[in-house]
DNA sequence: ACCAACAAGTTTGCATAACAAACCAGTTTA
DNA sequence: TAAACTGGTTTGTTATGCAAACTTGTTGGT
């Protein structure tokens, strides 16, 4: 196998879905967001952004804090470390493969 | 919804796949080979590398020509003009998204 | 001549995964 | 006080990727 294959069989699949690679681009730039802005910017529905959320934070790549806006439930989303690491090790693998 | 995110959320799914991209790539530079060929490359097994030829088959980006060497059976496989594109066109959003 | 092993793929079955609809607890509005 | 809205989660269905098993034919051994 060439190093563009390698690189490209080797790409994370938690992140390389579409839906959490919005999650985590947009999560890279503004660190911390809640449920409700990562809804409106990625234009998913609520029951998949929930469930990419829970995917990523199984994954260890997102940290997910429930608090209240006023009396309102409100869901805090951030990156952790290893969910930085692990998108710029994604990213060095697209730039590899291209 | 920003350009980046835009740009991901329209990225083709049959090309994104892992193990498509891998053989889309290869036939993009070879322009023909056979399946064994892409079976040693890739490092994938048969029922899969099958069942992704069929699917880019019925996307249309790939020609499937069943022929022989000798008395074996013989797979060769082709980029169409639409799949070259699709494939321009997936690098396109790669490029724009990150 | 016959049977086992191999070549080149395809089909089948299963476990995940993505997606959207329905649901839920609580809050505000009329 | 009931209807509608907020901020999500859970459930159910469909689709997908994967590998094991199967298929059709060929070659090799005895």
């Amino acid at each position: 196998m060439n190093e563009q294959l390698r690189a490209i069989s080797e790409l994370d699949r938690v992140i390389h879905e579409p839906g959490r690679l919005m999650i985590i681009a947009l999560l890279a730039v503004v660190k911390e967001c809640d449920f409700l802005y990562l809804l409106h910017e990625t234009e998913m529905n609520k029951g998949n952004l929930s469930s990419h959320l829970t995917r990523l934070e199984g994954a260890g790549y997102v940290e997910i804090e429930k608090t209240y806006r006023g009396k309102l439930p409100q869901t805090l989303l951030r990156l952790t470390r290893a969910g930085r690491a692990a998108f710029d090790e994604y990213r060095k693998g697209v730039k590899a493969a291209f």
